[in-house]
DNA sequence: ACTGGTTGTAACTGAATCTGTTACATCGGA
DNA sequence: TCCGATGTAACAGATTCAGTTACAACCAGT
């Protein structure tokens, strides 16, 4: 399948803030972010709401409502924004229909596999924690 | 998105195949394999195709058709195989619409994520290839 | 207490993907 | 020629994804 983009526009979301923020708007609203992401407020809140649960924007109801991010940008890495985003989402799938049990391949290949799943999904997330939004901002203005 | 289990089923098919060869039965069909797997012959064909597209089996046609591996399993890696099944499949989707590029952070986001995406993916690769087919019999017939 | 702009979330749509299935042409050794 | 197997197109149902509409909830300011 071709993959989601979740973990692209949780990341876009996050980098705008992290500029707004840098030019002193630190409480932006859905709508804004959506207009550079160029898709449906709705969108976006639902991206918000899961990196609001993740602990990585705060929000604010009411009156000049909106969002601010929780911490800075060099303390929010990709992992973090991944891990709230694509929760217990694996990497790869495992068979859709159980393999064939009096088989001994059908029988223990699926430990073995998510033994080596395990191990790549890590080594991903050992990647992804390397860089921080601070670290997407500097790239993407530079470019 | 839940993963697809190609990755998964093509795995399983060469160690299938590793176990029958070890077992003296080189030659084997996609019938055969359908059974371990649980799904249907045609499934098994598909995959094989690619892996056959890879160089990773040889086919047999004609009166005693059938598959047989193209290497010993020591030289077969999951990397290998992740390439035959998943190609040029990203690990993670861009953006579904051209984000707006008369903001700073639409305009150059793509291009810093996609480096990022990049590292992220060879890191994954890396460890993709640290396994073989024979490392995945021998965990598969441990369990 | 009312207003108004924003959030929070359910419900639905259309497109795409994934797995499984049927059908059938093709291959080539016996 | 026969026959068991491959190669592949076509289709179906389930699921996912992004987008959209709709509307209740929230709360600072007046």
């Amino acid at each position: 399948m071709s993959a989601n983009s979740r973990l692209t526009v949780a990341v876009h979301v996050l980098t705008w803030m992290a500029l707004a923020r840098g030019r002193g708007r630190e409480l932006v609203t859905s709508d804004q972010i959506a207009t550079s992401v160029n898709t449906n407020p709705v969108v976006i809140r639902r991206t918000l709401g899961q990196l609001r649960a993740a602990g990585l924007v705060a929000v604010q109801h009411g009156t000049g409502a909106g969002w601010r991010l929780a911490r800075a940008p060099e303390e929010l890495t990709l992992l973090q924004v991944h891990d709230a985003v694509e929760r217990d989402q694996p990497l790869f799938g495992l068979h859709a229909n159980t393999p064939n049990l009096d088989c001994p391949v059908g029988r223990g290949i699926r430990p073995a596999l998510t033994q080596v799943y395990d191990q790549v999904a890590d080594s991903m997330k050992r990647e992804l924690a390397r860089t921080s939004i601070a670290d997407v901002l500097r790239a993407t203005l530079a470019a």
